[in-house]
DNA sequence: TTTAATGT
């Protein structure tokens, strides 16, 4: 009897210590439970940039709402093959953030425009299920986007971003607007059209590498591999701290550098 | 092709 008893606390404390040792990196623990997605829904705030304004967390990504600019700083998520291959269907169901405090930008803002809805975190990225997909139909999602920017070099960024999740197993996205040198501002929210976008990408597996993306928001363009960059130029652009967690010389030099 | 949207 006794040493049943002996047997069953042994084996709880190994079962303990697994617990333990998982939980230690929350964005790679994640990824290592391949059937659960609900332990992929947004928990992981390790890796989160600085914010300036209202933090709002979905179930998938994270957002830091700006309401001078009726748009959100960045947008933050974790981006695996599970998401890129899912099978949601885009419903384009548009629709004000009612968790912004002070008001996300709404419909007739957008509304005749001639800018596009462009989402920061694109429905592509969200096709693991219906709420996933949904949620990237928010308002706070958008920028006002030029048509031929959103569905041209843009695009193609975006869907080079979802190889590069493939390839890589599961990779850190965070994608935001500059407000330098901004077009205009439509609607009665005065919703700001950015200057430019950026896009920071991080592959945590080893070795670990990042790269980033800086695209000015105009009709010509060239081919969005000309706008490669580092997260320093990022930060120094938009004044937020990206992955400040890291210790200091990793971050130095994965951020100076754009080893992709 | 799908993806990203607008207008009807």
């Amino acid at each position: 009897m006794k040493k049943q008893y002996i047997y069953l606390l042994l084996l709880l404390f190994v079962l303990g210590a697994c617990t333990i040792l998982l939980k230690q990196d929350p964005a790679i623990a994640q990824n290592n439970t391949n059937n659960n997605y609900d332990t992929l829904a947004f928990n992981f705030t390790t890796y989160q940039p600085s914010s300036q304004n209202q933090v709002a967390n979905k179930t998938y990504y994270s957002l830091d709402y700006n309401e001078e600019h009726e748009q959100a700083n960045w947008v933050y998520y974790l981006l695996t093959s599970e998401f890129v291959n899912g099978t949601a269907k885009r419903k384009d169901n548009f629709k004000a953030d009612k968790t912004i405090t002070t008001e996300s930008a709404n419909l007739s803002d957008y509304k005749k425009s001639g800018y596009d809805r462009g989402h920061l975190c694109p429905a592509a990225d969200m096709k693991l299920n219906e709420q996933a997909m949904s949620e990237t139909f928010l308002l706070s999602n958008m920028s006002p986007q030029l048509p031929s920017f959103n569905r041209g070099e843009w695009k193609r960024l975006e869907s080079q971003v979802r190889k590069w999740a493939i390839e890589e197993d599961s990779i850190i996205v965070i994608t935001g607007p500059v407000f330098k040198n901004n077009i205009a501002q439509i609607g009665k929210n005065k919703v700001t059209v950015p200057g430019a976008y950026y896009k920071v990408i991080y592959d945590l597996t080893k070795p670990q590498k990042m790269t980033a993306f800086i695209m000015p928001h105009t009709k010509e363009i060239k081919t969005f591999t000309n706008y490669q960059t580092t997260v320093n130029k990022v930060e120094q652009e938009t004044g937020i701290d990206f992955f400040a967690i890291l210790p200091d010389e990793l971050e130095e030099n994965l951020e100076a550098n754009s080893s992709w």
